[in-house]
DNA sequence: CATCGGTACAAAATCGTTTTTGATGCTCAC
DNA sequence: GTGAGCATCAAAAACGATTTTGTACCGATG
């Protein structure tokens, strides 16, 4: 049934039908009344498609998986998209997700979401400094939102996870248990996020006076490789460390795995400390201490921010840093003895 | 740029420009290599929603993640979603997604979606007998594939796992280890692959001669939460079990938690098994003993079956059974001792 | 030489809405 | 009693592509 076929049944003309329909108000309340029992009793419902050509809107957000590690099977942009699903509930928004195999690709899919115009905005994670996506749809004049900040020259809607506090509040902690030489297996350098969590661990490390400890810091990938790598590196060293601070989770689990097939107790004898509290979390062995990000919520409140701007808003001021939150369990050694 | 800009450009028309662009034969060889050197140039891309219109395809199918557990948390989920963008990639469809709140918002999700022409077609996954969506999409037409078989009349496109084997074959490995009162916690009754599991493990009581167990099978949900639900009810039994079959790997992972808390040891006093070979099954305490569902080839499999169906293929003959495979870790207690 | 068939392009219709502009009749004021 | 103002609806344009139909030209054919 379109449009046409019920403003005929109706002896009205479609102009007047839309118009009562999309809640004008030069039709008479009677006629509005019969249009809405006809659309309802003949089930009419709208060609998304019709109208988003005559109103030039997708009605839809684009969200972008990013590589390496991609895919939906990445806890974080499970978390993510749940949110942004929420917040997009009671709008005619629409979610449309797609997964990039790199980053050439990445562009490349922007670039037809955009051009094709199936999107009317953006939002994607794990930023760069000098961040090519951001680059690309600031200079087409595209509505998009990001997880995590960039060092661009215009504003840009963004909201943060304070990683600077993740690495600062775990050296403080673990240096508050007696440990002197804490290392970090950080996420891959090129992240926003990654150097952030690097700063706050220097400046740990500046306040409270403990030694040199360029050394103790590598980084990498994302994943459970990634921390087992990292393991290798830092018990490599002639003074290895006691504690290990992991950019995310899955390093941390990883992390966990290699300290254990080289006979070290984690937590007696090596602490480790995570970050992001992914449900996997609670079911490492030993359960695992990590800072929560509400990634969920982020995602819900970027789509709204997005919503914002695409309705015309100012980016300006649509900006947010969350603070992370502790996670106590089992892996960081409690107040228990360093080695 | 549009077309027909593009084609002022060029000094052609804009249907010749179309039709060159779209590989019909009607264009010299010459003026097609102009047209896309052309559109090359002034990076001209189609407007997704005007070819969409003009050609009736939505050019997108639709997923819809079903309550009670929904969200794109559900692991089962997100092995399906990626499979699903794996095989749609390099096609000109796109992955939209929306997560259902109950029964009745997802058939208005339905509605919405294929009333609107958003979607060209579906695909959803536990399916039931008499399943509303699958009547529903039959009566209007459209194009829909789905993970779980149904007893619907007329065909239609899915795949689905044998739990019937799942049932059958955790049976007889249990009692080959010595069981005889073998308890099943399966996933709510409603559902398809609910009943075929219960059918194997009939069947193989049947086969072997145990003795009566209508008292040791339970069902509810489809989370932790169900599966140490199920271990409290089976366990105030006046003759418990000594293993247990579990209808998911949530299922068996929130028994193990249950268990423990309870005092016994998974494997020596009481074996499990799961079902979908999870992530996360091998993280547990003990691993878990599973039955692997190739869940992610079997989205994108089913996403193939769709496009098939949606370009115009009769949905005879696209039907699938897959066979698990068990995968044995540490909580089925081996060739240990029953208690 | 009339016609036929094929090539290569253009003109026009179309998809199903929304938006803009136009038309009608009525009331009211001056 | 005429024109302004308002209420209500209709006609027509627009969105930007694809598809259908039309046309000009050319060589071949009988």
């Amino acid at each position: 049934m379109d449009l046409r076929s019920l403003a005929r049944e109706l002896g009205l003309s479609t102009s007047t039908v839309s118009r009562a329909l999309n809640g004008y108000h030069d039709v008479k309340e009677e006629t509005r009344k019969r249009v809405f029992e006809a659309a309802e009793k003949f089930g009419y419902e709208a060609s998304a498609v019709a109208r988003r050509l005559r109103s030039r809107k997708a009605e839809a957000i684009g969200v972008i998986l990013t590589p390496p590690q991609s895919q939906f099977a990445d806890p974080f942009f499970l978390e993510l998209l749940t949110g942004i699903d929420e917040a997009l509930t009671g709008t005619p928004f629409h979610l449309l997700v797609t997964a990039a195999h790199d980053k050439k690709d990445e562009l490349e899919r922007i670039r037809r979401l955009v051009g094709g115009r199936r999107v009317d905005g953006l939002i994607f994670a794990r930023t760069e400094a000098d961040d090519p996506r951001i680059a690309l749809l600031q200079q087409q004049g595209t509505p998009f939102a990001t997880m995590g900040r960039s060092n661009a020259e215009q504003p840009f809607a963004w909201i943060d996870i304070d990683h600077r506090v993740v690495g600062e509040e775990a050296v403080r902690r673990l240096a508050g248990f007696g440990h002197r030489r804490i290392g970090l297996i950080n996420t891959p350098a090129h992240l926003m996020y990654s150097h952030h969590c690097r700063q706050g661990y220097d400046r740990a490390h500046r306040d409270l006076g403990l030694p040199a400890h360029d050394d103790l810091v590598v980084d990498g990938g994302l994943d459970r490789e990634a921390g087992r790598h990292g393991v290798d590196r830092l018990l490599a060293l002639a003074d290895p460390p006691s504690a290990l601070i992991c950019g995310n989770d899955m390093i941390a689990i990883g992390a966990m795995e290699r300290l254990q097939e080289r006979g070290l107790v984690v937590a007696k004898d090596v602490a480790v400390i995570g970050c992001d509290d992914q449900p996997l979390a609670q079911f490492s062995s030993p359960p695992l201490t990590t800072f929560a990000a509400p990634v969920r919520r982020a995602g819900r409140h970027l789509a709204e921010l997005l919503l914002q701007v695409i309705e015309g808003a100012s980016p300006q001021g649509l900006q947010e840093v969350w603070q992370p939150e502790l996670v106590v369990r089992k892996s960081d050694g409690g107040p228990g003895t360093p080695r």
